[in-house]
DNA sequence: TGACCCGCTAAGCAACCGCTCACCTCGCGG
DNA sequence: CCGCGAGGTGAGCGGTTGCTTAGCGGGTCA
């Protein structure tokens, strides 16, 4: 937040705030091998080969291979977040801050698909450690969603009988956007983000 | 379909077909391994060891462990594919098929989904061939819900401007409940079910 | 009874894995 | 001009992997 040209999120540069250089460089090539052929599936020679150096290379910059997915998890979960967090806080009546908050976290789903499949997808490779961490992060989403849905249906806005339940389906719902996105094809992640947030709307019976 | 008793799905016993007892039982093994910690995670020795016997006995019901994997991917997705066409293809409006299909599909995913993680998830680890075959099942999948959607809106029943990403969208949520279930706990399949249908007919615009 | 064969095991092979270590290169302060 | 430390490499170690092979026990049938 420290120049007016940092858009929330940083769709454009991710990974901006890894350094050094080389150390970024093997963490935007684990992201790209995971999200291809899985954690268990990639090996560290594959990592090093992407990102132009030797497999020693790598344990200059990370102790372990598991190390590098924490990092990516870590920091892709609070890009993620932020996003959420920035529209849920923004102003406005419950059913513009939750299309909003659907249209921007689905945005990020597709666009940073690949980051965002390493990250759904291949929390159970994370020692018990890492993974809580990472849980604890997932649940600060799950809450903004909720108190969002909650102030709707308290405002009169929403009619939802089961909050936790549609809750998790929107989560839901918007996470497997990672998966999917792009095995299709032809549509943007502005057009997903829009669709999704006129039917969460609907699921939520807001009144449009 | 020989005998009454049987019901659609066979819910109850899966893996009823696969014969003779010793491949059932390695095939059940894999099922809960590969669900646990993923394909590529899982060892011969584990499946092995699981039912019981040495590795080397894997190979005489199976060529290689992708053949494993194979295997339980095709008869997942005829069973999922069969609760599907079997609530399409019931009597009933356009409403009430949908609404069928969601609950039956998701129990299905919600009640076997250490077979529907496996099934969905592990995918990329199949070879070309096989997984085109997988594919071809599932866009099957695809075509029966979007029938019915598009059933729906010529009968006036729906209220759809975008048939192709709402069944996507539709889809997408039944799905995704392999993955979170038994997570979060404190809810069955069936409650689960009823949630998801009620949310779907929601996202399509059937009035209730 | 005894030959046969099917299902299974014990042992092990070649390949590959994550990771380490001794060594090299090169920019830079004194 | 030299020493030095950070960043990088080539080679390789111990362990594990998917899979194979030689052989064994115990039902089956002439």
């Amino acid at each position: 937040m420290s120049t007016a040209e940092e858009t929330a999120g940083d769709e454009a540069q991710p990974w901006g705030e890894v350094t050094p250089d080389a150390a970024r460089r093997l963490l935007v090539a684990a992201v790209e091998a995971f999200a291809e052929r899985g954690y268990h599936a990639t090996t560290t020679r594959d990592i090093a080969g992407r990102a132009g150096m030797s497999p020693a290379a790598l344990y200059i910059h990370y102790r372990t291979k598991e190390e590098l997915l924490h990092r990516i998890s870590r920091i892709g979960h609070e890009k993620a977040l932020e996003v959420l967090r920035t529209a849920a806080g923004s102003e406005g009546t419950a059913t513009e801050r939750l299309a909003e908050a659907v249209r921007s976290f689905v945005r990020w789903h597709a666009g940073q698909h690949t980051v965002a499949r390493v990250v759904q997808y291949e929390l159970d490779a994370l020692g018990p450690d890492a993974r809580a961490e990472i849980v604890a992060l997932r649940r600060r989403n799950d809450a903004t969603v909720r108190e969002i849905i909650e102030e709707g249906v308290a405002a009169g806005e929403f009619d939802v009988p089961d909050v936790r339940g549609t809750t998790l389906a929107v989560l839901s719902l918007c996470i497997d956007v990672a998966r999917w996105f792009n095995a299709a094809g032809a549509r943007t992640p502005d057009e997903v983000g829009a669709l999704y947030a006129d039917l969460v709307l609907r699921m939520v019976g807001a009144q449009k």
